[in-house]
DNA sequence: GTCTATAAAGCGATAGAC
DNA sequence: GTCTATCGCTTTATAGAC
């Protein structure tokens, strides 16, 4: 609820004055809950981004069996930006002057899924330069999805990008 | 100058006073220039993209040779984001909340350069389908590759993916 | 815990001297 | 044209009643 406002407005953008309203919880309660303010909300949502990644694309990409692993993060990650309507909170904060505050944890977000989907095509039999290379172009063309498509504010363009990486991927894995 | 303050801070992140402190122009001046303050500055500045990439990659790839306006294309590319230094102020500002504000500047640019990469693809002789998916494709790992690489402060992120663009692009041709 | 009222600082923008 | 001083407003954050 919260994150869909910084995801909507950016960090600058979201004002406690608007978080009170559209979230009808007064800024006294708000700074019950947060005594650190804003910068510990959003500190809060990139934990719980990290969290639900951590659980639904990193721990499978590291744990079950490759191919199946990479599988399910295609249908992940398209369920978690709504097929191209959400954009990457993360990616956002990497690209404006939040980036200091929240150096490590955009390092650590971008750092461990690349990390984890080379392992996992690595695990599947992809030799380790093509892994690197596949990995790291993947979590690029996702995040360049996301962009392109919130600035011609058409959707196709995450989806067809999604297909396009999970394509290159499978022919890397039916290959190997 | 101040471009760069827009594209290191964000809109919201590039106050006036900080114009005014590094710029050593005072806010009175400021204002004689740009009478419509901020968003006048912000708007020339993106004016001034545009015109940068309509002489160095849209006209180029609109009229000259398909095959050499390419090629030209990812040095301008490689040289105006500096290997990867510098972010794209149009995709930022597609993400936060300045997207409703610059909307249609920012939809022009992205489509702009899809279409005009689209069609020096098909004169080269690409079929259409490929040109069409090769050109977003190319839009889309450049901005990708932007984030990535200002995420994970490591330029090459960007260097490699003008690289992996360009081969592909280029086998396209190659081939057509 | 939740609220209203308000403080203190910073914001974009303006006035007016020079 | 350039400056300083300041306006009016919004911001984050706090105080204190309930």
């Amino acid at each position: 609820m919260v994150a869909e406002i910084f995801r909507e407005l950016g960090y600058e953008g979201a004002t406690m004055s608007l978080i009170t309203a559209r979230t009808r919880v007064s800024k006294g309660s708000l700074y019950h809950f947060f005594p650190g303010g804003k910068e510990e909300m959003a500190g809060e949502i990139l934990a719980h981004i990290d969290e639900w990644f951590a659980i639904n694309v990193y721990e499978p990409l590291e744990r079950e069996a490759a191919a199946a692993a990479v599988a399910r993060m295609w249908g992940a990650v398209d369920e978690y930006f709504r097929s191209g309507r959400r954009i990457c909170l993360v990616g956002a904060f990497a690209l404006d002057e939040t980036r200091d505050r929240f150096g490590s944890v955009i390092r650590g977000y971008f750092r461990r899924w690349i990390d984890a989907l080379e392992g996992a095509l690595v695990r599947s039999g992809v030799d380790a330069a093509t892994a690197r290379r596949l990995a790291e172009e993947a979590v690029v063309g996702i995040q360049g999805g996301l962009t392109v498509a919130r600035a011609l504010k058409d959707k196709t363009i995450f989806s067809r990008t999604l297909g396009r990486l999970r394509q290159r991927i499978d022919a890397a894995i039916a290959g190997a």
